[in-house]
DNA sequence: CAGATATTTCGATAATATTCGAAATGATTT
DNA sequence: AAATCATTTCGAATATTATCGAAATATCTG
């Protein structure tokens, strides 16, 4: 994975209404979510959400996919998964230092480590 | 983990000096770097550099310790294992689905979900 | 084909970020 | 305390991003 590419995807992620509209997707699942039901749901006027769905677009982190007249957004999980762990691929030089599992908030830093 | 913290934080990592200068720090581990090293590491001017380090630092995502007149900088691994862990928090509604252990870079995203 | 609906592109404006030299601050040495 | 070294703050130029209405495009319905 090419730092150019991390730097936008994390570069669509920073942003309030896009990293909502991401948490959104993620958590609608593969049917994914309308731009109109999402622009409503964000409330944020339709052109707006269509350059943030652009930006998410181009970063590879979202997919669209047409149905009738709507354009139905979905989250690419693989994107995802490929960008979290590019974040932690190099930690440490290797050694083991984050075997925390999905959902455990543990916010300590004390390590070992070497 | 509010919303604002993650924005600030993936904003501090969402550049290509920065997110260089983080990987930088994680792969030195907990001895760290000085600013001086760092600048000519990454070939940026102090005062640019010390720009970013601030950014990252007021994202919480690096610490800093004196050394005589050297400033050392560390990555916080505990800020960032609870930024990747706030990334799939939610994911697809609480369903696993992200169980890839660390260093496995598979990138598809097929799912049964719901 | 005309009308309605869903979404995007355009264009202009406002806001935020990046860059880097020069000057200021802080710590060390003699 | 003066000289020196490491780093930060200031200020100003440049570049990139976000916002949103109006107009354009694409799809469906009658």
């Amino acid at each position: 994975m090419e730092s150019e590419t991390v730097v936008r995807a994390l570069s669509a992620l920073a942003q309030e209404h896009r990293l909502a509209l991401f948490r959104l997707l993620v958590q609608a699942g593969p049917d994914g979510l309308a731009a109109g039901a999402i622009a409503e749901s964000l409330g944020v006027p339709a052109s707006s959400l269509s350059f943030h769905l652009a930006q998410l677009t181009n970063a590879g982190l979202i997919a669209q996919r047409r149905d009738g007249r709507s354009l139905i957004y979905t989250a690419d999980y693989g994107a995802m998964t490929a960008l979290l762990g590019f974040l932690m691929e190099n930690c440490c030089g290797g050694a083991v230092c984050v075997p925390a599992a999905p959902g455990d908030t543990k916010d300590k830093n004390e390590r070992t480590a070497a």
